[in-house]
RNA sequence: GCCCCCUUAGCUCAGUAGGAUAGAGCACAGGAUUCCUAAUCCUGGUGUCAGAGGUUCGAAUCCUCUAGGGGGCACCA
């Protein structure tokens, strides 16, 4: 039996209506194991006093059978305790259908896109597109466990300006290697792994392209970096454990006439005008602060005008809800995106923009000063292998999206040991060990096990925690933060070793064990859902 | 100049949809293991929630202003 529920339907039954009852875990343990305001937050529109109105709730709340005692408590706080039988029969429904217990169907079937990470193809992925990732990944994990129809995507920009640049500079590159002059444009890149690259290349088609004026060999350098690029992005991003359901390219918008139909769209609309021989598309209509140039005088469609009609052609693919993940650099282009989905008629809510704030990278305290433009800085690549991928997503998730974060590879590497995800992961591990010992037959018949020999103090306690991960779950899915799940993870693991040091599982008294193994199970079958959602790996030893 | 984000303990950060006495980790000090993994546990304490007003029965949370930090302001991507 739920407790939200139990409450909804109380208030049903006393004809008081509200959007949301707010249910909260109390800090101090005389305020019960949970509580609620919801009397206080009514009590305005019921023009009654909220105590009185707490009153008959929670005598309603009584008979419910749920409860050991039901307080009225301040101003009209409702605070629960929470009967030991409701306890050990919520276990049981927990390790009977752990996805039915642990994973609610919020979602009925939506489908939402979640688009993340959608670096160019012009280098290897810095720390930066790393966070984005650990979030867009556990963000869709976390959707998908809410009952929602996930899918992932990466869009390439393929198209436009700064693959021409990367081309462009690969040939300077591939001269260069050659021993011709040929200058590293003005707005290029300058990274190293250019160099390399045009080194492989000499090896492959030796000097094929040498002497040949740029524009007659640019389709191929400008194709065969991407290509190149989006190989390393693509290697990175798996051996990150972060994959995509589907890879949008750019290019493909403009070759298959999606651009052209969604201008004709906007143009039918009447949204798009005519002003010094460029097309404009009217978006301060829309609240953005001024219009934006979708063609060139020069005839060049500027990267906004493919924006506009991958967001069109995303909605139009019978998504309900589209999610973007960007890095906050690209806050002002907000308004003007969800101006493009105004215009076309849709809602906006069906629309969410997450910005993930920026990646502050130290080493020792110091700031490491980085250039994409001069190819210096710290690829995720280089974290990972110094630091690991488990730790590298642990620290992105313990954040919220929209906070700055100061990552210190010295401090995430120095402190390896007693590292946060360690602590975790450590709970895991243990109880796998415990299992291992245990004699299987007990294991095996842990259907037989009675749990409400549960009763000191740090299993009832272990226990609660546990048989709250739905309500965190809940509020996580709600408000998109895959980071409450992972201090969620850290109290359970700090509840179980405490439990862990106190008692021993493996006991002579074979229904203790049996019963605290139960318990073990409980907390095993948690711990991994949480994982599966940071996707973080889940250790059987360490 | 205009716009967005941030400011909570020495450091890094939580604080759940406006609720009760603001929390955790790290760091520091001391202690715990005959027995399931010590990557663990226990005990120590600190806050002008950047500042000032306002809304409210109630504000770290909402509004306004100020200060500091970061980011963005193109017919660039």
């Amino acid at each position: 039996m739920d407790v939200r529920a139990t409450i909804e339907e109380a208030l049903r039954d006393l004809g008081i209506e509200t959007p949301f009852v707010e249910i909260e875990q109390p800090r101090v343990v005389e305020h019960g194991d949970l509580a609620t305001p919801v009397a206080m937050s009514v009590a305005r529109s019921l023009r009654r006093p909220p105590r009185d109105i707490a009153e008959e709730i929670a005598e309603r709340l009584s008979s419910t059978g749920l409860f050991e005692r039901v307080d009225v408590a301040g101003p009209g706080f409702i605070n629960l305790f929470l009967k030991r039988q409701y306890l050990w029969n919520e276990l049981l429904r927990l390790l009977k259908d752990p996805a039915g217990y642990l994973r609610k169907d919020i979602g009925k079937g939506e489908r939402v896109q979640v688009e993340f990470v959608s670096a160019n193809p012009t280098g290897p992925l810095h720390l930066g597109h790393g966070r984005g990732a650990a979030v867009g990944a556990a963000l869709s994990a976390l959707l998908q466990r809410g009952g929602y129809s996930v899918e992932r995507e990466f869009y390439i920009n393929d198209a436009g300006r700064q693959v021409q640049l990367l081309g462009e500079s690969l040939f300077a590159r591939y001269c260069e290697a050659l021993g011709r002059e040929y200058p590293i444009p003005e707005e290029g890149y300058r990274g190293e792994y250019l160099g390399d690259l045009a080194r492989s290349l000499v090896d492959e088609v030796s000097d094929r392209y040498l002497n040949r004026p740029f524009q007659e060999v640019q389709d191929f350098f400008v194709e065969y970096a991407v290509q190149k690029m989006l190989g390393w992005i693509k290697r990175d991003l798996e051996d990150f454990g972060v994959t995509f359901d589907r890879w949008q390219s750019e290019k493909a918008l403009y070759q298959d006439g999606t651009v052209q139909r969604c201008h004709e769209e906007l143009k039918k609309r009447g949204f798009l005008y005519e002003k010094d021989g460029a097309l404009w598309f009217r978006s301060t209509l829309f609240g953005d602060d001024k219009d934006r140039v979708v063609i060139k005088s020069d005839g060049t469609p500027t990267y906004f005008s493919s924006d506009i009609a991958y967001h069109w052609y995303k909605l139009q693919r019978g998504f309900h809800r589209i999610i973007n993940i960007w890095g906050a650099d690209h806050h002002g282009y907000v308004p003007r995106i969800k101006a493009v989905v105004k215009a076309l008629g849709l809602p906006e809510e069906r629309l969410h923009i997450l910005l993930v704030q920026m990646v502050n990278l130290l080493k020792g305290g110091r700031p490491v000063q980085m250039s994409k433009r001069y190819g210096e800085f710290v690829t995720l690549r280089e974290v990972m292998e110094e630091v690991g991928a488990d730790t590298t997503k642990f620290i992105f998730l313990t954040r919220r999206h929209d906070s700055h974060l100061d990552f210190d590879i010295e401090v995430a590497k120095a402190s390896s040991s007693e590292n946060p995800v360690y602590y975790v992961q450590y709970a895991h591990a243990r109880i796998n060990s415990i299992f291992r010992k245990a004699d299987q037959r007990l294991l095996e018949d842990l259907k037989g096990a009675d749990p409400s020999l549960l009763e000191q103090d740090e299993e009832i306690a272990l226990l609660k925690k546990l048989l709250l991960y739905p309500l965190i779950f809940e509020g996580a899915v709600r408000a998109l933060e895959p980071h409450r799940i992972t201090f969620y993870l850290q109290e359970l693991a700090s509840l179980f070793h405490y439990f862990y040091t106190k008692h021993r599982v493996l006991t002579e008294d074979r229904d203790i064990t049996m019963a605290r193994l139960l318990l073990c199970k409980g907390v095993l079958i948690v711990l991994r859902e949480g994982f599966g959602i940071l996707g973080i790996t889940a250790p059987e030893k360490m």
